[in-house]
RNA sequence: GCCCAGAUGGCGGAAUUGGUAGACGCAGCAGACUCAAAAUCUGCCGUUCGCAAGGAUGUGCAGGUUCGAUUCCUGUUCUGGGCACCA
């Protein structure tokens, strides 16, 4: 029987599903074990090779769990809000919504065809209401809670408002808190809030009207369209990180992450401990100034032992004191460098550490130990969001300064005496410290504590702590992302009610950004003004309107939309006859809406387009209070450019034709307005408050996937983000797999977001994730071709042959050895190159002239048509570019194409990327999971290359060629196993076991591969072995091993599904590795001479030290090396090996 | 500039604790089977000297520790990844 992977894989991925076989109750007496994997972001371009790598590991892992005895937790989902999404949406008009799902299917039904074991009713879409719901629910929970500095814990705001209320704090007493106005309350809760709200830097890019991502700035203008970017403060969400700097800095200890994992998040925290000091500055911005001014300058730093050579101060451009303290003299430099640092990105600050900019404010420090006067300067290496935002800089102890000094020629003075040379700075801390007042003679790092204290009982600084991390902005001023559960009020962030989430998406039709930088979402002027509307008497109406016309709040809103439906469902009949003819467009083609609600009014008919409402009136209206009604209604409506015709219901009755045509004669009068225009009316009340708005940002990517990892184990609660009988049994996730690009963000957050469900009794661990294996990751080999484009003669610089059709494509060898003759000015006229080119234009003309440079155009061409380096040349023209280079001619190596490579990141744009369905498809799921596996260790990043995938094909094929024989017959017995296969079983269930353990699963593979070559060279075909066998390898090949399984055990399942349960290989008992089979009772002994392998002799592994010296002496080879002499020593390490020493 | 990781045949990689360097696979070469191809099987396969036996050499580079180093130490070069110039 042929080994028919499409088939089997076909059958079983079907038959594992009907019967649920992946299904995870959330109740079992087996230990639990959760494996995790970073969840995909669902782009446009469909999985990748890249992507599964990390996903194989985990399913194999979870599968030999399962296999082990636990009830094993492995879910999958996407991480799907982002602004790929939404630029798409910008470009084409597809909502992001729309596109989302689309890519998730395509995610979904890629994932399925490799086989992974995913409980997919688990599933969770951080863009689906049902998910954000509870993102918004924690975020309440952040927002309504404070960092307690006594317990160092999370706690509800609420304990302290109470507190507050009763006992005051610090800075103000219990009575005047309670005097406090609402507005003062809700600024000094802000300042404690975990999620809060305050004014920080954004990359702000006028032309564009929106905010930009860092990496959207390129030299202080946008990467799309080169427009100025400058930074602009704006209202953000943050939250608190660095409240729980120190126990994300302590849960590093007790989690098993790689130590350079840890070292990361270390260095992102940036613990470092120092003091703040409080310089005094001249009066004058001149040297000559006396006393002291009221200003000072707070500086930080982890050095106040150098304080005597601090030569100089930089201050962060940022800084407020800076147009404080600038001399009338310096304030034009200062201003010209202030906005050309305006116009600095962070990360350009960062980038060019070569470069030397700053500027001298005029201003003196005072040093408050020997008086000297020290000149502040402004500089773009000091960041306003560190520390003070001010620095003392001490040239001859940091280079950065030693530089700075040197640039602007800033004389140094040397505290450590020879240890610094005047060429470097010395940042040691090992020095006798010199010219440094009460310091002289001490040890600089004894130094440090004495000036502290000295600072501390002067009374001008003071000890601190301080992190290098900053609190986590968490605003974005996007519309494809979770919408804050936030209305403000009068500049006061009001929470909604619990009650109220989730706090659904808005539907918008344009993606662009809205006003004054503000995200998509503020364009939603309905959505987002939720001040209420005036009262009835506000607008002048005489009489409070009957039946609720007139709405004063948001809450009426909502029952004037009840009322439009009712209303509806209540028509009249001459309504109903009116709305037959006039819907669906049947009245010269204009739509008209029925009980459509402009703003408080419900009109019985509007067209839009032209601004036309028809009333059906009842007799009710000649009331004088409904007339009185009427009249302001139509009045307020018409100055919103409204025309309102009315008509009785008797007119209708009587004929609805005159009435239809005196409404087509009406919409034919009128002008159309505008679609935005039309569809939004502008509401009553716009203008009159406009003080109850809705926040209008979104949150970031990383909400969603803080805390995930939760969801999937209770995901269908609608009562909570997950039950807390759920979440503790299944505790931490036991193993998270993912890529390093998430070392910091994600990581940290959502062990901040643990710690803070932890704190508030919401879970019962505050460390999310036990275990973390990083995953390489897969680069890709790009493939390239080379067009000539152009060709330039000696006698003139303009091209000779403007080359264009038939395309002319040279091949790898001749572009390098072309590009390297031109650049040595050497291309003659009888090379190789010249004349092939020549041949392939047929130019009649070009043999007088020698080819002096030539333009040829490199270009990426899709790695899946080339074979190797070999370009596969028919696909090239049928298949390339939609046949654009149909009758392309090529200048070939040895009659073949050979492509440039490069390694590059994988991506559409590239070409590199190949699908991992294709392979799959070519060769199966199995072949696919296992050479994944065999490419190398999980952890190491690797360019991406299809060319060995023959081998593990050929590896499964020959173990089916232990079941099977070329006819169809099967060829298993049950015969007794002997010793040899017995080793070869346990040797490999060791192995194997091991290797799985320790995710080594490439070695894991190719123990597999030599486990088949053995049983194959000694026709082995029993089923005692082979059973055992496929057990072990169903964590890896899980299809073959099903289908083997079941025909050996001839259990076969029926294809419409049913209990697999006991049934299965998924399900078997693992193999117990036994010892015994593997005692050996001799050794082949490698014999060394001096280090170097000389011979090896075969010993019991009873023999002793002195026997085995005795048979290795003797030995005839090690005679000859001893040529006669005695050795001086021999080594001998039982059971490994012998080391003669001459 | 700073931090982290890595470097082994033509290629991906193995060597788990300092103990036979190159497992396993790809590619290549030679052969068997076949009319032929595919599939399969057998053998060879770091470099170099040698007919061979055997020797020399070899894990980025230069040193060191050791009876013995891909593994440990010092320095160095290059490659990849990260970064918020963190005082």
């Amino acid at each position: 029987m042929e080994y028919d992977f499409k088939k089997i894989e076909q059958d079983w991925q079907k038959k594992w599903k009907d019967a649920k076989a992946y299904a995870v109750s959330n109740d079992s007496a087996r230990p639990k074990y959760y494996v995790l994997d970073m969840f995909p972001y669902p782009s446009g371009a469909g999985l990748h090779v890249g992507h599964p790598l990390g996903y194989i590991a985990s399913d194999i892992y979870s599968r030999y769990k399962r296999l082990k005895g636990f009830n094993v937790l492995h879910p999958m989902g996407f991480d799907s809000f982002g602004l790929p999404a939404e630029q798409y949406a910008l470009e084409t008009g597809q909502h992001p919504a729309t596109t989302t799902e689309k890519n998730i299917a395509t995610f979904k039904s890629q994932l399925d065809k490799i086989g992974f074991c995913y409980d997919w009713d688990r599933e969770v879409k951080t863009s689906d209401p049902e998910f954000y719901k509870w993102t918004q629910w924690l975020f309440l929970k952040l927002f309504n809670s404070y960092f307690c500095n006594t317990q160092q814990k999370a706690r509800p705001i609420d304990d302290l408002i109470k507190k507050y209320a009763t006992q005051g704090a610090k800075d103000f007493t219990a009575q005047q808190w309670n005097a406090f106005s609402k507005k003062e309350q809700a600024d000094i809760l802000m300042k404690r809030r975990l999620a809060f709200s305050a004014y920080g830097e954004v990359n702000w890019c006028e032309a564009l009207g929106t905010v930009l991502a860092n990496d959207e700035v390129v030299n202080g203008v946008s990467e799309r369209g080169g427009y100025p970017v400058e930074k602009k403060k704006m209202r953000q969400w943050f939250l608190r990180i660095t409240a729980y700097a120190d126990r994300l800095l302590d849960g590093l200890e007790k989690v098993d992450f790689s130590e350079s994992m840890k070292e990361m998040q270390r260095n992102w925290i940036g613990k470092s401990e120092g003091a703040e000091i409080d310089f005094d500055l001249t009066p004058n911005p001149s040297p000559s100034g006396e006393g002291s001014s009221a200003l000072k300058l707070k500086v930080y730093t982890t050095r106040p032992d150098t304080i005597f050579g601090a030569d100089f101060m930089v201050v962060a451009p940022e800084h407020e004191i800076v147009s404080q303290i600038t001399s009338a003299a310096q304030k034009e430099e200062i201003e010209k460098y202030l906005s050309y640092v305006k116009s600095r990105s962070e990360r350009e600050r960062l980038a060019e550490a070569k470069t030397i900019t700053g500027c001298f404010t005029g201003a003196y420090a005072i040093n408050p130990f020997d008086k000297r006067e020290i000149p502040i300067w402004i500089a773009e290496y000091v960041l306003a969001g560190y520390g003070t935002g001010a620095i003392m800089a001490v040239p001859c102890g940091d280079q950065r300064d030693f530089a700075f000094a040197k640039h602007f020629k800033i004389p140094i003075t040397n505290i450590i005496g020879s240890h610094y040379n005047g060429e470097e700075a010395n940042p040691t801390k090992e020095a006798v410290l010199e010219n440094s007042g009460f310091l002289n003679g001490l040890l600089m790092k004894d130094a440090i504590g004495v000036a502290v204290n000295k600072i501390e009982a002067l009374g001008i600084g003071k000890r601190k702590v301080n992190y290098r991390m900053r609190d986590a902005g968490f605003s974005r001023q996007r519309y494809w992302g979770e919408p804050f559960p936030i209305v403000w009020k009068n500049e006061v962030a009001i929470p909604l009610d619990e009650k109220d989430l989730p706090l659904e998406l808005p539907h918008v039709d344009k993606y662009g950004p809205g006003p004054n930088g503000e995200g998509p979402l503020a364009n939603l002027t309905d959505w987002v003004d939720l001040t209420p509307n005036p009262s009835p008497k506000e607008r002048g109406a005489k009489d409070p309107a009957p039946y609720g016309y007139i709405n004063s709040t948001a809450e009426e809103w909502k029952k004037t939309l009840q009322f439009a439906k009712q209303n509806r469902k209540d028509a009249t009949a001459a309504e109903d006859i009116i709305w037959q003819e006039i819907r669906n467009r049947n009245i010269a083609g204009f739509k008209f809406r029925r009980q459509h609600p402009i703003a408080g009014y419900i009109p019985d008919f509007v067209c839009l387009e032209k601004k036309l409402i028809i009333e059906i009136d009842g007799g009710y209206h000649n009331e004088a209070e409904q007339a009185a009604f009427d009249k302001a209604r139509e009045q307020w409506l018409a100055e919103q450019g409204f025309t309102m015709i009315r008509f009785t219901n008797d007119a209708v009755n009587n004929s609805s034709k005159a009435v239809l045509k005196d409404i087509e004669q009406a919409l034919l009068n009128k002008e159309t307005v505008s679609e935005t225009e039309g569809s939004n009316p502008p509401l009553p009340w716009r203008g009159v408050g406009g003080e109850v708005r809705r926040e209008t940002s979104t949150m970031p990517g990383y909400a969603g996937s803080s805390w995930y990892f939760l969801r999937y184990m209770d995901p269908h609660n609608d009562k909570t983000f997950c039950d807390r009988k759920v979440s503790d049994y299944w505790n931490q996730v036991d193993l998270y797999i993912g890529g390093t690009e998430h070392a910091v963000g994600h990581l940290l957050y959502s062990r901040m977001w643990t710690k803070v469900m932890y704190d508030l009794g919401m879970i019962g661990f505050d460390e999310p994730y036990k275990k973390l294996l990083n995953q390489g990751m897969i680069q890709g080999s790009s493939r390239f071709v080379y067009k000539v484009v152009e060709l330039f003669s000696k006698d003139s610089n303009w091209p000779l042959v403007n080359y264009n059709a038939p395309s002319l494509f040279i091949s790898t060898g001749y572009y390098k050895s072309l590009e390297e003759n031109i650049e040595k000015n050497r291309l003659k006229e009888n090379d190789e190159i010249f004349s092939l080119i020549k041949n392939a234009i047929k130019k009649s003309d070009l043999p007088d002239i020698i080819i002096l440079d030539a333009k040829i155009v490199e270009s990426h061409v899709d790695v899946n048509i080339v074979n190797g380096l070999e370009l596969n040349i028919d696909k090239f023209k049928t298949d390339w570019k939609n046949g654009e280079y149909a009758n392309a001619e090529f200048i070939l190596e040895d009659g073949k194409y050979i492509c440039g490579v490069e390694t590059e990141k994988m991506s559409k744009s590239k070409y590199n990327t190949v699908d991992p369905t294709d392979l799959c498809e070519k060769y199966g799921a199995d072949t696919f999971r296992m050479y994944e596996m065999f490419l190398g260790p999980v952890e190491a990043s690797k360019p991406w290359d299809t060319k060995g995938i023959e081998g593990v094909h050929r590896f499964l094929r020959k173990l089916w060629r232990l079941f099977f024989d070329d006819i169809k017959r099967k060829i298993w017995n049950e015969e007794k196993a002997n010793d040899a296969e017995l080793k070869i079983l346990h040797r490999t269930i060791k192995k194997i076991e091991e290797d799985t353990e320790r995710f080594s699963f490439n070695t894991a593979v190719s123990t597999f591969m030599i486990c088949v070559n053995d049983l194959a060279d000694i026709k082995c075909h029993k089923k005692e072995i082979l059973e055992k066998l496929l057990i072990l390898l169903a964590p890896y090949a899980p299809h073959i091993s099903e289908e083997l399984y079941q025909q050996l055990n001839s259990l076969q399942v029926s294809p419409t599904g049913g209990d697999l349960e006991g049934a299965s290989v998924l399900d078997a008992t693992y193999p117990v590795f036994d010892g015994r089979y593997l005692v050996e009772t001799s050794k082949e002994y490698p014999i060394s001479v001096n280090g170097k392998l000389r011979t090896n002799i075969n010993i019991s592994l009873d023999a002793g030290p002195e026997e085995v010296e005795k048979i290795v002496l003797a030995n005839e080879v090690i005679q000859k090396w001893l040529d006669g002499k005695p050795p001086k020593k021999v080594i001998f390490v039982k059971g490994k090996m012998v080391n003669v020493v001459l």
